[in-house]
RNA sequence: CGGGGAGUAGCGCAGGCCGGUAGCGCAUCUGGUUUGGGACCAGGGGGUCGCAGGUUCGAAUCCUGUCUCCCCGACCA
């Protein structure tokens, strides 16, 4: 078979870029660093949204929406979050155009400049938190559990698709508590809702965890994250939660009445995921022959591939047995696709549906009618067997939910088999050129160290791992006293 | 913003040094034969060669300017 994709090995960046294109997932655009989702890519995002809504739902949160545009004021109200978001926001500074004049075609009207510049959020803690404020005056106003699903447009100078692009949609909960504790429990309630999202429907492993002051989201107290580590061991931040303390309660005087009669300022979280997620699937399970998408996000589950020949009513028994299992399949939940569009052939169509990343083809000619079989190949594996008719439906059932585990175990091993610990720096440099991954080492606890490190090998920390193993050592890179591994690694 | 690469048919590319009717593969359309891993035969359609100037009898090709995209880096989810 002729492969349309560049290999991973031998060019990492170009096979992803190829498998988003050529997969269906996305295109350019004629934006400079936008992207056009395309509908097989949308449709795995929207499984995602499904998902991922239900659990924000069913952990109590409603959904709102709050404007794109935030007043340029809003945004420096909050010294941090301002420092760490000015460098790229999209700025909106005029409302009309007019005709040129001099024959230019369509130009910015000069009379038309706003009074207050808006910026396009990249984020909506301001917007939100100066809204809060008219909605909060006691605590039995309290908690506010809020989410919302956005664009969002962050000025990046370098994009790359779904793994960051100048637009990008996701979600953001914003929350109000009435205490400290309270806000600190959400955070890492919804660090969990991710975790548990990232290993069971997208089969990806991940490690949660707390990022160091220097990653830290600009406004937070703590940020929690999970971290999932991608096939060329690279890491990726799959998601991220936020407990902000009272920083944006403060900076919105958004107070309450305690029980004690007494004001105080809210307790604050925000937490969000996005497209992101999308290139992190691909990333994390994909091969040299396309997308591998886990059974429970995929698009399309099973798609149904008939051998015909000349017999014609050969043909309508293939045609009438596959409209059965179609049947059976959809009673059960399980989306299915008959692709008997005769302009194109059996391999071309096995091909393309695993370019798609479809988790099971069922192929079905003349000649396994005859023995009451189906030819099932998986795409995780590309094993193919022949499967019994009778009961084929419970058979594909069981096997979709075989690929959603194996998917995740294969992607475990492989994550914890590129942990590496390491005590010395000469091993950690050596570590992270030779063999990548997560490398757990000691590390003193100060910013200087990190960014020192950084600067030497472009490794970040990536976070320190929850319930963290206490053991005294010394920091891989000053030797000085150290209580704990943290992990480092390279990222996207 | 630095370094590298690229803009020629829907996609992938050749042609350019040495100016002279714009080509190849895939895709597409028509007809036929086919169908168990990206089918075959025959015929057809499709182009302001990124854009703007310039040189020239004549520019995809030479010159100047400009825009865009990709990769690597700085910044970041």
């Amino acid at each position: 078979m002729s492969s349309v994709l560049t290999s991973r090995k031998d060019d990492y960046a170009q096979w992803y870029n190829d498998i988003v294109l050529k997969g269906g997932l996305a295109d350019y655009s004629a934006v400079r660093g936008c992207m056009v989702i395309k509908p097989h890519g949308y449709a795995l995002w929207e499984n995602m949204q499904h998902v991922l809504d239900k659990m924000f739902k069913d952990t109590g949160h409603q959904n709102a929406y709050f404007p794109l545009f935030i007043p340029k004021s809003f945004l420096s109200k909050e010294a941090a979050h301002v420092e760490g978001f000015a460098k790229e926001c999209a700025v909106v500074t005029h409302y009309r155009l007019k005709n040129d004049p001099n024959g230019g075609g369509v130009i910015v009207d000069p009379e038309a400049k706003l009074e207050e510049e808006l910026i396009v959020r990249p984020t909506s803690e301001t917007i939100i938190w100066s809204t809060y404020k008219n909605w909060v005056q006691s605590y039995r106003d309290l908690p506010l559990l809020i989410n919302q699903w956005a664009n969002v447009v962050r000025w990046e100078m370098r994009t790359r698709l779904f793994l960051r692009t100048a637009e990008f949609l996701w979600q953001e909960g914003h929350t109000a508590h009435a205490t400290r504790e309270e806000a600190i429990e959400e955070t890492r309630k919804m660090l969990d809702v991710y975790a548990t999202f990232a290993e069971e429907y997208m089969a990806v492993p991940v490690i949660r965890g707390v990022k160091t002051a220097n990653e830290r989201f600009a406004g937070a107290e703590d940020t929690y994250c999970i971290e999932a580590l991608m096939q060329d061991g690279k890491a990726l931040q799959a998601g991220t939660s936020h407990f902000l303390g009272q920083n944006f309660a403060k900076a919105f005087d958004v107070q309450f009445s305690n029980k004690e009669n007494k004001m105080d300022y809210v307790w604050a979280t925000s937490w969000g995921v996005s497209t992101r997620l999308v290139g992190a699937l691909v990333m994390a399970h994909s091969d040299d022959n396309g997308l591998v998408l886990p059974p429970r996000l995929a698009p399309l589950q099973v798609v149904i591939v008939p051998i015909y020949n000349k017999d014609m009513e050969a043909r309508k028994r293939i045609d009438d047995t596959a409209a059965t299992i179609m049947k059976e399949l959809k009673a059960k939940g399980i989306s299915v696709k008959y692709d008997n569009d005769d302009n194109t052939r059996p391999g071309w169509k096995f091909a393309e549906y695993e370019l798609k990343g479809i988790p099971v083809r069922i192929a079905m000619g003349p000649r396994d009618l005859e023995n009451g079989q189906a030819e099932v190949a998986r795409r995780d594996t590309k094993e193919k067997a022949s499967y019994q008719l009778e009961g084929l439906a419970a058979s594909i059932e069981q096997l979709l939910a075989d690929i959603q585990q194996q998917m995740f175990e294969r992607a475990l091993k492989f994550r914890d088999e590129n942990i590496t610990k390491v005590d010395s720096w000469d091993d950690f440099v050596k570590v992270l050129d030779e063999k990548a991954g997560f490398i757990s080492a000691h590390w003193d606890g100060t910013p200087e160290t990190e960014e020192k490190i950084k600067e030497m090998t472009k490794a970040t920390i990536r976070c320190i791992p929850l319930n963290n193993e206490q053991e005294a050592g010394k920091c891989v890179l000053t030797g000085n006293a150290s209580s704990q591994r943290v992990l480092f690694a390279r990222a996207y």
